[in-house]
DNA sequence: AGTTGGCACTCGATGTAATGGAGTGCTAAT
DNA sequence: ATTAGCACTCCATTACATCGAGTGCCAACT
């Protein structure tokens, strides 16, 4: 209870910071001594060492065994990157690294791949990187095929050149030239318009009277329906340098590492936990159990969603062992996710 | 010398089976105690290091050390595949599941999927399988839509429902109708042809007296040229339960792991592995080294090929450390090319 | 009251024997 | 050709001693 009184003035709260500083980057638990010389404060290991007691006792910091010195806690970590840590700027070649190859010029799914090829090289970690919602891009073709079964295969292009495709189940079986003009009159009327705004006024003309349509029209709304009805974007990610998390040590338990790696094949944590941050502005940060998915026990997950016009298409993301360079990562998964973003913008990608 | 005129004689090829047998189940050297016991021949523990001795020699076992028992070395279990193997049949068990998974009715990429996870989960190993060689795939429909720069998207459905798509560069600039009129062409002469037959055929008709044909027939001819001249297929295949490989001892190595996963997602090496095995009949098996790829030094391959109405058209297998059943997974491979082959038999897969 | 030096104590890490056992190679006898 | 016997090697395990880093606590100092 004295000791109550004095909890995280000032000085406790620089003492943290360097110790979580040390620890980053030796790995080392560090005691007393070392934070004697390696804090700017002058003071004795034995006044330190009355600090780090009063730390520990708040969950801050946790020895390891008797004789060792501390280590952050996961709430350590927590206080350190929310309140003390000072960010370092980008290095100029990382920098450049990144301009580089995320100079718009290809199309969505490679720059999804350059950029998560890119966190995982430049961080010497792996890097996820979510392919962007679809909602916002724009219908540029459709088309529908027949199957058996009153079963119809729609294929449509978005942008400049992605394609989908899907299944569909109709009430009826149509005619491949049904099917054709089907699709030639959803192009005329829908095309240029985005999924979000062909979803939308497919619903409308549905409700509406459809006195005014004929047969053939209705059967292409309702096939435009069966389409584009939500729930159809299977959320997906693409990942790069998981093996580089197979060389830290404190993923050395074979069982963990296990986890996090079917976690990554399961996708579905992954893409929950992605999902979790796309909801928040700027750079957010996992830390150790707080995901709350046993997998990422032993790791951090720093992300920050990117946006193209503005709007919020997808997250990006760097997934590495708890002790990592928060101040080096944090600002550049920062500007990453805003590099990432202006290179998809389609304002300035069709030459 | 005077052991050279003895070797392998029936006994010693008994004992070095015994050996593998026992190598495998146990995975702790064997002695020659324990060979002496195991083995039916009756025959003192000295007498068996007299025949260890000369299997050492030979390069076919190998001690890890002084006082341990024998251990296989790659020739060792070469020679024991090669020759003394006795395979066992497959569990009615796993037969089933095989055939459960594995009775047709989903699409080519979705039974590629299945049968990859039901290897891995039935032999606790990594599963791979390549897609099928497209080829023998039947074209459908083909369609072109205009991109910027002489830039032309080509979309065509294979199969009953497979759509693929791919970018090719004419030398002319085309508008959306002459496109469509050409894919209308095309798919009114070369509709449920297979593409070798498309290919074939598109060449011929590059070399024939053009004469004959109008301006339009010849560009969509030309279009079909590049979108199925050769080397797009870009080989693929399908890994599953490669965390099942974090598990053994034997790759308990950081550095081999690393090795060995950074193979599986660059994939190069492993297709061009398969890819050998795709020319071979029956099964195959590279065993350790064999492979010629240090990635798969402590790892062994048991491949078959799979193929569809008699022809082969890809490649189905497992991946797990040297010290394998060989006499189940041999069999197990065998069966499961067999039904994945059946399955994607289009004449029996069109109800 | 906060700070500090001193000191006993804990505990991992490291090193050194000692011991036991599994397995071999060799030799001489069968 | 086979085998029993025996000396030998080498790993694995255990026990024990030592070292040093780091702590916690107390008494002294400012």
């Amino acid at each position: 209870m004295r000791k109550g009184t004095r909890n995280l003035n000032e000085r406790s709260l620089q003492l943290l910071k360097t110790l979580v500083e040390r620890y980053i980057s030796d790995g080392q638990p560090v005691g007393s001594r070392v934070l004697s010389t390696d804090s700017a404060l002058n003071l004795s290991p034995a006044t330190i060492r009355n600090v780090m007691s009063d730390l520990e006792e708040l969950g801050l910091i946790h020895s390891p065994h008797t004789s060792a010195g501390r280590v952050p806690t996961v709430s350590g970590y927590r206080l350190f990157v929310d309140s003390l840590l000072t960010v370092k700027p980008l290095e100029t070649k990382e920098l450049a690294r990144l301009y580089e190859g995320l100079s718009e010029n290809e199309d969505t799914g490679t720059m999804i791949g350059v950029a998560s090829r890119l966190i995982a090289d430049l961080t010497q970690m792996a890097g996820v990187v979510t392919l962007p919602r679809r909602e916002l891009v724009c219908l540029r073709h459709i088309e529908f095929l027949p199957l058996s079964h009153k079963r119809v295969l729609v294929i449509f292009v978005t942008n400049e050149q992605e394609v989908h495709n899907k299944v569909i189940h109709t009430d009826k079986v149509f005619g491949a030239s049904e099917l054709q003009q089907a699709g030639a009159y959803l192009n005329s009327i829908y095309c240029g318009h985005s999924l979000t705004a062909v979803r939308a006024a497919v619903l409308k003309e549905l409700q509406a009277d459809q006195e005014r349509m004929n047969q053939a029209m209705l059967d292409a709304i309702k096939m435009a329906q069966l389409t584009f009805e939500s729930g159809n974007e299977k959320d997906d990610y693409v990942l790069a340098g998981e093996t580089n998390l197979m060389g830290f040590s404190e993923l050395s338990d074979r069982n963990h590492l296990k986890k996090l790696f079917e976690a990554f094949s399961q996708k579905q944590d992954v893409i929950h936990l992605l999902d979790q941050s796309m909801k928040a502005e700027g750079v957010q940060i996992f830390i150790g159990e707080e995901s709350g998915y046993q997998a990422f026990d032993h790791c951090s997950l720093v992300t920050s969603a990117y946006s193209v016009n503005d709007e919020v298409v997808g997250v990006l993301g760097v997934i590495g062992p708890t002790r990592m360079a928060y101040e080096k990562i944090i600002p550049f998964i920062d500007v990453t996710a805003k590099l990432l973003g202006a290179a998809l913008n389609p304002k300035t990608s069709t030459p």
